[in-house]
DNA sequence: TTATTGTATCGCAATATTACGATGGAAAAT
DNA sequence: ATTTTCCATCGTAATATTGCGATACAATAA
């Protein structure tokens, strides 16, 4: 065993789960960061601004990209990464309607 | 190699990402809803309404214990796991600080 | 053409997560 | 006192993640 049960959880329930998962790792949030500061989207410099190697930080970028937080366009030589402002919002949207549907506690705890 | 270097990064990148990665699995999603929607903190049926095992519910219950969304407090027999209010809104605020810091990008993708 | 630059991907090793059955232990019920 | 119930933890196996160097590859520069 070890393998993710995801075949017995709701889409919703599973929607949510990745794209909390793509946010569980430090550095895929300091990318967010860096990706979100920047009006503009030249992007070649995370590596530099990471004490992370290249390769981990292109695969940390595939993981964003495969959860949909963010896009990759190639602009000739370079790779501009953006914020997918579709799914970035599609996914706070998400989180807070779970954390929104707490109402408190009666009498508990 | 293989470990995390989250000692590279910041405290409040740290503490995002604990905070989603405790939300980074369907069952623990599923967990936390089945809390939430209860007005009752009596939780010993989680296992029940889950597809899976007494003892892999308690490992999620564990992780999100130790990520600090929930607590749990001894009731007799039964332990009483509630989400913890505190804390809940502090993962809420620190991921929408996220999301709410993207402004649109300009000019690309 | 031949570098050079910017990224992606492969292969590997270390570590972490997921899942389950079995076992243990504490409180309640018999 | 014995059984039952509820839950945590241990041990183990399968799988996934993290990280890096090496390499490949495409576009630009020389």
């Amino acid at each position: 065993m070890g393998a993710t049960k995801s075949s017995e959880f709701s889409a919703k329930e599973n929607l949510l789960a990745k794209y909390a998962k793509a946010l569980g790792h430090p550095a895929r949030i300091a990318i967010l960061k860096l990706l979100v500061s920047k009006s503009t989207c030249q992007c070649g410099d995370i590596v530099e601004e990471l004490p992370l190697s290249q390769s981990t930080v292109s695969q940390h970028l595939k993981e964003l990209k495969e959860a949909g937080l963010i896009k990759g366009e190639i602009e000739g030589a370079k790779v501009c990464y953006c914020i997918d402002e579709k799914e970035w919002k599609k996914a706070q949207k998400s989180l807070n309607q779970l954390f929104d549907s707490y109402k408190g506690c009666n009498e508990c705890c």
